[in-house]
This record gives structure tokens, sequence and C-alpha cells, in this order.
DNA sequence: ATGTCTTTGTGAACGCGTGCACAAAGATGA
DNA sequence: TCATCTTTGTGCACGCGTTCACAAAGACAT
């Protein structure tokens, strides 16, 4: 039986073994004192905590270049998720197939989200049609939605909305790269300032601290 | 002169009036007693210390569908950011305009990160590549990367990486999902369970707590 | 010039996540 | 069966961000 001990995983992941093990002890994911985590027992636990282990019917709105991209994109299958409808508002790409599954029209849009019994929408439309079919999603059932319009969305309570925007990604690089270039400038006095940069994650977690830098 | 109060800024956020005034603090933003905040200042203040007052040139790596959508984007040039490049490894797309830049070969990207003082880049070449042109990339200089394939890339200290992964998006929201359905079927006793359900923000931050729900 | 009223800036308390440290569990071998 | 060794699960303390609460600053009217 493959195991694999908290303090492993916490080297290959960077963080502390403490936490790692508290974590899982949340899931009541229960390991062998002495050996460690039984890997194929865990991995579902974890998966099945994630809601991995079901299917996921998700639909996309607004098969343009970035539509079409997330379309063709391979990471869905893998990972529990299935393209139950392409949506357009343009009748001359309906009928027209992107990554194999033929793009249908926005008026049976709600007929869509019902038959495919779909929970989850994304919306790659122009900014102006986000929050339209946004409503129209949510009026038909869809109680998260995974938006790319440069659009904040109002939604109901209840209602889950994820935003990813490029600009946000390259500004909060660009912050971090002016920090950079201040820092190199203070190399003068203070050398004992240096923040102890976090591991290399890549994980990206949002924000360090502003700290305390002012003007 | 137009002005703001902490308190009407922080209701229109979402967030505490306090925390909004002592973050404001940390960049030494003045507001005026009796009065708020003097907008335009104020922009200019969070603009600067977030690096957005100066123009971010940044090369886009991977010409093909998403790449593609990443260069018509327009939600750049408003915020600081500007293409200045778009390589591809595919001889074919030499010189084809994309949004209106020419899309130039990968033998040329150190002399193109060079002579345009970049120092972030965005990869949306297929995985494989990912990790190649990454290296590539910081090698000429770069010290920012963007990446969109799904892998996770090794850079040196001193480089940042964020990845942008639509199946993580959607991972995070089918997650909430299934414990929105679970939470509805344990409308049975113990009412007073409603985790505080935080405002309706669209930012999205990572993650609630996992909460105590075992097997 | 003086009083009043609004809103800032911040000291101090609170709450929560993180990390430490260790007792207990269980495997393993004698 | 008993001793030993490894690794878990977790109580507890520390540190940090968030929130409260209020003194002080400044605008504005009289
Ligand atoms: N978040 C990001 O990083 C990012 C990156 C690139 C683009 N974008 C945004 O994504 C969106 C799409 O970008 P794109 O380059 O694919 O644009 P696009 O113009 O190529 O595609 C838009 C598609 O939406 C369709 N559409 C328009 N109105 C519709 C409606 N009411 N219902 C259904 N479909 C409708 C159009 O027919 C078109 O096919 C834009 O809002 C763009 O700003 C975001
Ligand atoms: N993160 C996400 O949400 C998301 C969404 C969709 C796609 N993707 C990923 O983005 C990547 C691109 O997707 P796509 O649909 O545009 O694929 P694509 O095949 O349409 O485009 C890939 C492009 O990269 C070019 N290329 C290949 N090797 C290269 C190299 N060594 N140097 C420079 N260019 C090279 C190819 O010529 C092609 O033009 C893939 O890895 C895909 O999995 C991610």
């Amino acid at each position: 039986m493959p195991t694999v001990s908290s303090e492993e995983l916490a080297a290959a992941a960077g963080v502390n073994s403490a936490k790692l093990r508290k974590d899982f002890s949340y899931l009541g994911s229960y390991g062998t004192r002495g050996v460690g985590y039984d890997v194929e027992y865990l991995v579902y636990q974890i998966s099945r905590e994630l809601g991995l282990t079901q299917d996921w019917p998700v639909v996309i709105v607004g098969i343009g270049n970035l539509g079409a991209a997330l379309a063709n994109y391979g990471g869905f299958a893998s990972r529990g998720f299935r393209v139950a409808a392409l949506i357009d508002a343009d009748p001359a790409m309906a009928g027209k197939p992107v990554a194999g599954i033929p793009v249908q029209h926005t008026d049976d849009l709600e007929k869509i989200i019902d038959e495919n019994g779909v929970s989850i929408g994304v919306i790659a439309t122009p900014a102006g049609a986000a929050q339209p079919v946004c409503d129209r999603l949510v009026a038909a059932g869809v109680t998260s939605i995974l938006n790319f319009a440069p659009t904040v969305l109002s939604v109901p309570d209840g209602v889950d909305v994820r935003k990813v925007d490029l600009s946000i990604e390259l500004q909060i690089l660009a912050f971090h790269e002016q920090r950079k270039a201040g820092e190199e400038a203070e190399a003068q006095a203070g050398a004992a300032a240096a923040p102890a940069e976090r591991g290399n994650d890549d994980k990206g977690p949002d924000g360090d601290v502003p700290a305390v830098m002012p003007a």
C-alpha cells in the first residue's frame, strides 16, 4: 500500500507539515500513525470533498476568440467538467461546430440549461452583453458563473461569480515588478530589510501585504 | 473639489471603513478630516503605488486561439499595458498581423525582449513548450510571467509567476456548488448553522474555510 | 474668532489562522 | 507479548490582520 507522510507532502507543497495534517483532519481523512496516509484513499477523500467525483456539465456563452479558445481547452474533461453546450447570439454560427461541439443559438439558452441540468456557466461575450446573459443564466437555474468579460456582474444571493481578468493579473505582476525595481535602488542602507520572500509557489496567492512604504 | 468619504467607499466596496482608512494611511494618502479624500488625488496615489502610472511593455508568446484572444483584448491599454510584440514558433504565422500587430518568430525572442525593455511575458503556448519558452524569457531578462499553459513552471528566485487556469476556477465554483447542494439537504435541524455568507463581492477571494464537515 | 459638526488617523482589543511541541496510536521486530 | 520507533492528531501559544472606538483635525457657519 503506497503511502505518503505529511512531512513529504508538506515539503513538496512548500508548506508546514502541521498545517497540512490539521487541514486533513478537517476532512476526517485518517492517516495511520507511524506510516502516513494511504495515497489512493487520500486522493479519493480530497477529490470527493472538492466535488471532483461528480460530473459537472458546463455551458460557454459567447463563442468568439476567447470562447473558442476555452472550448478547445483540454484541461476540462480531466477534472470532471464536460462542455454541455456552446451558445452564441450570432445566427451565422448556429450549427457550426467548435471543438467538435455544435454552437447553439441564445434563443434556446433556457432550454439548454434545463435539459442538461447545468449549474455552472462561463461568460465570454462582449462586456455589454455580459449582464443580460448573466441574468438569463441565473433565471434559468445557473448558480455559479465564471466571467471573462470586463464587467462587474450583479447577481442575487446564492449565486457565485468569479471573474478572470488578464489586466488584473498583469497589474499584480506589475506591482511586484515595480517593487523589485524600488528595492534594488534601496540597496544602500538597511540591508536587513528583505521581506523574506515566500517559497516560489506557483499558486500565486493574490496579494502580499502592501507593507509600509509611504511617499 | 470632488471628494469621497471612507464610509462611502467602504460601502461601495463592501468592506469595513476603518480597514480602508488604515490601508490608505499606509500609502500616506492624506485625506481631509471632516471632508474625505480628494478623488483625483486618491486615484493618482493608488495608481502610482500600484505601478499603473508607468507604461509596461508586454510580450505574448504562442499566438493560437488563446493568444489571439488575449492580443485582441481591449482591457490592456486602458490600464497602462502595451502589447510590445507577439511571438510564435510557427513560421507560417510570421509577419501575419493579429490584432493589428505583426507576429514575430521565436528565433528573435531575445532580441525583441531586449529592444523593447520587456519585463513581463505572457505564455499561451501548448503545455510542452511552456517551460522552454519560460526559460528563454527569463534568460532574456523577463522577471514576471503570466502562464496560461497547464504546467507548473520552474523559475529562479526573483521571478514571479502567476498561473491562470480555467479548470481551477471551475473547480472552485464546483466546490461551492457542491456545498450549496449539501446545505439545502441539511435543512433539517440546526438551522442556525448558516456560515454568514460574505457580501456578494465579485472579487472572488480564493477560498472560504474548508470548515468542519467530516465524512 | 469661536463653536459645532463631520470625518480622518490610529491605539488597543479581538479573532483567527499558523506553527510548535508532544502525547498517543499503531506498526514492526525481537 | 513487549519494547521501540515513526508519524499522526491536536492543545496551546504566538503573530497578524481586522474591527472598534475615540481623540484630534479641519471645514464651515455665525
Ligand atoms: N478576461 C480576460 O482575460 C479576457 C481576455 C480576452 C478577452 N476578454 C473578454 O472576453 C470577451 C470576448 O472576447 P473575444 O475576443 O472572444 O470577443 P469576440 O468578439 O471575438 O467574441 C464575442 C462573441 O460573443 C457573441 N455574443 C455577442 N453578444 C452575445 C449575446 N448577447 N449572447 C451570446 N453571445 C453573444 C458574439 O457573437 C461573438 O461570437 C470580451 O468581453 C473581452 O473583453 C477577456
Ligand atoms: N488557462 C486557461 O484557462 C486556458 C484556456 C484555454 C487554453 N489554455 C492553454 O493555452 C495554451 C494555448 O491554447 P490554444 O488553444 O491557443 O492552443 P493553440 O494550439 O491554438 O495555440 C498554440 C500556439 O503556440 C504556438 N507554439 C507552439 N510551440 C511554441 C513555441 N515553442 N514557442 C512559441 N510558440 C509556440 C503554436 O504555433 C500555436 O500558434 C494551451 O497550453 C492550452 O492548454 C489555457
